[in-house]
DNA sequence: ACCTGAACACCGTTCAAGT
DNA sequence: ACCTGAACACCGTTCAAGT
């Protein structure tokens, strides 16, 4: 296990300070998942990162689920907490508000994981959606048709992150196969040059506005 | 274990036929997976399936994800082995083709999840983007925007599979909080009564026709 | 040739015991 | 009061042995 150490007559471990709470496991578990990975978040592993027994932890969550809950309400806040997209053009305002969520989720990919494991978002979650109801208001949507668009919204905004490098591995299984018209596959080598090029970039934007405006001119 | 017996002077288990081969465990696990979902879906499980030892399956399959992707394959056999839409409308043809592949994972839901975890498409699939890509040029896209579209449209898709019953998760965890008016949720209070109403009927077709003319618009 | 039991290196979590 | 070792019921997979 750890070296185990004495300072100031207080029995501690290698990397730990203070005594074991909520916050501190929560922060190490943040630790491991920015540098490693949520697939390699366990209990063991997270324990190991503060240098405690995989069994301190049960005192101060309940299970793995509520771990992985604490670190999706962190991201949330992290992008409610600084101030939304306030643009006085409401499609907008819209469009700014959910590219902010994809760039903290695209910087964030195991969030994506996360959500799939707990099958729940966290509560702040519901400011962003607060937002977005907001400027679709604005813009001239009823109620059935804000709710539509902010379901479609989120699904693209979901898929996107999540299937984005799924996309880059299949355009690659496309690639390997033969060049260019390869039979039955005309229409593929024909867009192939097209999908390298968008590969290089990031397109979430463009079919956030495609959506967008598809709801808009309604 | 499972009870050996002796029929016709051959050796076996109960359930079986015949020897084990990869077509028997690719539809044993096919059977696992319909019943009770992917996750119970283990190497374990699915010898006891069969009525064999789990190190048997080794010497048909390489490990667990080319089980997975055999039941990938035969799932996009299953679309692209009947006729696939063909209205003369091309914007019609695209939105149906999509339709059918929703309709599809939405009735196996297991496919998201096995898509996950093998991360990759299984090469039939490329025929439905063969078939996007033919309406989408017939509508008048190029091939950037026909490459945008389909990424747009696929990620959509699977988001809608995927994070669909965690939208109802989501709803209900607001349902539950206060009804109308809670501080800060006025939107969300003006909009709940039609998203309650939106959970009742899948409106995948309503966003993605709203993406489709929107792309078609520009 | 084909199959399989034991074992390895893992999981999340319970339970009884330590300090 | 707070922490933790051993144990349970699981994983996927390797390896050596069985028939």
């Amino acid at each position: 296990m750890h070296t185990v150490f004495v300072k100031d007559g207080v029995r501690g471990r290698v990397g730990q300070a203070g005594p074991l709470n909520r916050a501190r496991i929560v922060r190490a578990a943040m630790r491991v998942v920015e540098r490693d990975g949520v697939e390699v978040l366990t209990m063991r592993r997270l324990a190991d990162e503060i240098g405690t027994a995989p069994m301190s932890l049960y005192r101060h969550v309940a299970d793995k689920r509520e771990v992985l809950m604490e670190l999706l309400e962190a991201v949330s806040r992290q992008i409610t907490g600084r101030r939304l997209p306030a643009s006085p053009d409401p499609r907008r305002r819209l469009l700014d508000t959910v590219t902010v969520v994809h760039d903290v989720l695209e910087g964030n990919r195991w969030v994506v994981q996360a959500v799939l494991a707990v099958e729940e978002l966290p509560p702040s979650a519901l400011h962003l959606s607060e937002h977005m109801f907001a400027a679709m208001r604005e813009a001239g949507l009823d109620e059935r048709a804000a709710a539509v668009a902010h379901t479609a919204i989120w699904h693209y905004t979901w898929g996107h992150v999540f299937f984005g490098h799924l996309s880059a591995t299949s355009a690659r299984t496309y690639d390997q196969q033969e060049p260019a018209g390869r039979d039955g596959y005309e229409e593929l080598a024909h867009v192939a040059p097209a999908m390298r090029e968008l590969m290089t970039r990031d397109v979430f934007r463009e079919g956030l506005e495609a959506m967008v405006d598809g709801f808009l001119a309604r």
